[in-house]
Formats: C-alpha cells, structure tokens, sequence
DNA sequence: CGATTTATGTAACGATCAATATATAACGGA
DNA sequence: TCCGTTATATATTGATCGTTACATAAATCG
C-alpha cells in the first residue's frame, strides 16, 4: 500500500526534498519575496512539473508550512512530553526549542510558522487558520503535560496548568523572535533554569 | 527654527500622515507584498511625489520602520518608567501592551516591528540592525526599571534584574504574536496577575 | 518682474511576475 | 506494439513590478 505503482512518467525528483527546499527559500524570502523562479531554481525542477506536484504557489506555501508543522515544529513537543521529569521536561523542552531555532539544518533563523509564515497570513488564503490551529494544538499538548504531573501528585491540584502552558507558549516565542533578530545560542541559554523555577513555582 | 520657510513648491500632503498610511499597507501586505501602488493610493500621493518626499521603496520602508519605534513602539515602556510603584507599573507596561496589540489605531493586530519587519529583514538592507538596536534599547530600559527598584530597596539587591527583563520582553513577545494570530485582548488579560507575582517572585 | 527651486501629474520604461500552451518523453496496462 | 497517462522541457503569455523622463505648477529670492 506504501510504494503504489503509478501509472504514466515517473518524477525525477523526490517530492519531499525539493518540498523541503521550497520551503527554505519561502523561510528566507517570504510568501511575495520568492520567486517562482527562485523557487524553481531551489527545487531544481522547472514551472510546470512545480505545479503539476504541488499546484499554485499558494497551495505549494501551504504544503511547506503542514510539513513543516509535522516535523520540525513538534519535536520540542515531543521531548517535552517522552521525559517524565517535570523538571527535566522543561529543561529538554527549552533546549529544544533554542536548538531549532538558532540551529535549523536550513541554515535559517527562529521558527517557520511564527517568525516568517505568520506576516504572510494577509496573502495566503486559508493560512492564519492553519497557524491558529498548529499554535492551539500546541498549546493544548503543554496544557496535558502540566496536568499530567497534577494527576501524578507532583505539583499540586490548584496548579495553574493553562495559565503556565501559555506562558511556556510565550517563552518558546520570545526565543523564536530572539534568534530571527541574530541572538545567540548562548545568551538564550542562560535564562534557562531561572524560568523553569518560575514555571514550577507556586 | 521649527517652521523653516522652505523656498518651492510646497507639498500638498502630510508628510507623517502619509508616512503612518504607508505603514498600515506595509503592515498588512508586508514589504514584497506592498506594491507602490498600494503605497500611493492608501497615501494620496503619486508615485514621483513619494520619492521625492522618501526615497525608493526600501527607504520609505525604514521610515516607517522608525517612525512607529519612535511613537507606538514606546508607549508601554513610558508607562512602565512613569509609575512609581513597581507591580502597578508592570500590570500598566502588560495591559498596554496587549492594548496596541489588540487594538492599534490602524487596525492591524500585533506589533509592526517584531511580528511584520522581522520577517522582511533579509529583503531590505539595515533592517535586521536597526530592528536589533530597538530591541536592546527596549531591554535596556527594562532593565533599568527593575534596577531601580532594587535601588530603592524594594527588591533584594540579588534580585535577577536582566533575566527578569528579557523574560518580561518575551511575554510580551508572546501577546504581540497572539494578537497577530487572531487573539482575543479578553484571553491575553486572564494571565496577567500570575505572571506579574512571577515575574516579581524570588 | 524674471530666475531659481521644489512639487505635481501624466505617461512610459525595461524587467520581472505568476501561470500556461504546446510538444515530447517515459512509464504501466492491454 | 499501440494506448492511456503522467512528467518533462521550451517558450511565451498578459499583467504587474519598481522606477523615472518629461512638462507643468506654485512657491521664494533678488
């Protein structure tokens, strides 16, 4: 069911990879700033086969940010929640979160979704809904994973699960922003265990 | 001194309201995404008279740039620096930030530096300088107003004024992007009263 | 007054934009 | 082997891009 014989030419390039280097060109230039021919040039592949694959360059923006938000934005997420430590959760989670946005393997800066597809949502039609819903999903996943410690006893019962959700939420922004203005790995990481404190604290 | 007879022509337009009319294009379309005849039509002026009075596309682009770090950008930071005591001055500083981001005078939502220029900083030259310098003078005076208050002996004198500063920054990072995002101003206010205990707490 | 300076409006420049028409090539199925 | 299908490469479309000549209008200056 995975490798389905199709019929007809097959492609010469591979779908994903030339998706992924869309998607690093949009990251830099934004929606209006990539060309067509910038785009084409990255994917290494010509106009038509861009829009045989991937239609029009809207439909072509809106696959980069779901594969984006189904890769890299989640791994944060996923350490957060694999650590059972609160404590150590948070730390992996924050590191994580610096890692990605100072040290994407695109070369590029800050986060896809929030520091460059989110001054796009005036071009795109159907893009500010899908960034709402990426950054609810998230925050729905940091929202169980406080709850989750109030359930095991670790933090108390009228601990302020949403409320430090959002700000954790708020944080991985700050650090987002941070790194697309030129911050350094280094600087972000300082702040670290003080935050945590905060964010466990009464 | 002020009103220096200029020998011409005289202009028949407003030069910073037209000016503040170029922002909200730039702000809502983004600098690729704002064409010069968005620019002139939304400032009444044609396209001659625009680069006379500003420049090419990229000049009137920092000048917008500037023009809102001078007037909008600061007025929270005046509130935090005018109030006396320190947790009314940080629940004034939040509240006022949540108030441009939900309901700036142009309409458009968030903060036109960190959640629009930002990601144009690789289309126009000098703007990723010049949005760095604003963010360390805005962090500078944050600090400052922390310090203070441990001058004055109402914080411990260990009390972490810079991380409390870049924490307080990227909170409110964090509303700027909500509010972009589509967030509701009723949303942003529930946190505030745990986060000012926090962000005061040893 | 005429000379100078600056702003305005019209019209147009070459370049680049996103998108496509057309013809050819490479596959599976019958 | 021929057919249907899908991908590719070339070339080009009309539209729009940012920018600028050019001529005219309105002010100060001498």
């Amino acid at each position: 069911m995975n490798v389905t014989k199709r019929i007809g030419r097959p492609r010469t390039f591979d779908y994903d990879t030339a998706l992924t280097n869309a998607m690093t060109v949009f990251w830099e230039k934004g929606y209006d700033g990539a060309s067509m021919r910038d785009l084409t040039a990255a994917m290494g592949i010509t106009g038509p086969s861009l829009y045989a694959a991937y239609g029009d360059k809207s439909e072509l923006y809106l696959k980069t940010v779901d594969h984006y938000s189904a890769s890299d934005a989640c791994t944060p997420l996923v350490v957060l929640e694999s650590e059972e430590d609160i404590e150590k959760a948070l730390q992996a989670f924050l590191c994580e979160v610096i890692d990605s946005a100072t040290g994407h393997k695109s070369g590029e800066k800050g986060c896809y979704i929030t520091s460059s597809a989110i001054a796009s949502t005036g071009q795109v039609d159907g893009l500010e809904e899908r960034v709402r819903s990426i950054i609810g999903e998230a925050e729905n996943r940091l929202t169980a994973r406080f709850q989750k410690e109030i359930d095991k006893g670790t933090l108390p019962a009228d601990f302020p699960a949403r409320a430090r959700a959002s700000m954790l939420f708020d944080l991985r922004q700050g650090y987002m922003f941070r790194a697309r203005a030129g911050g350094l790995k280094e600087e972000m990481l300082k702040d670290v265990p003080d935050r945590i404190r905060l964010l466990l604290s009464k």
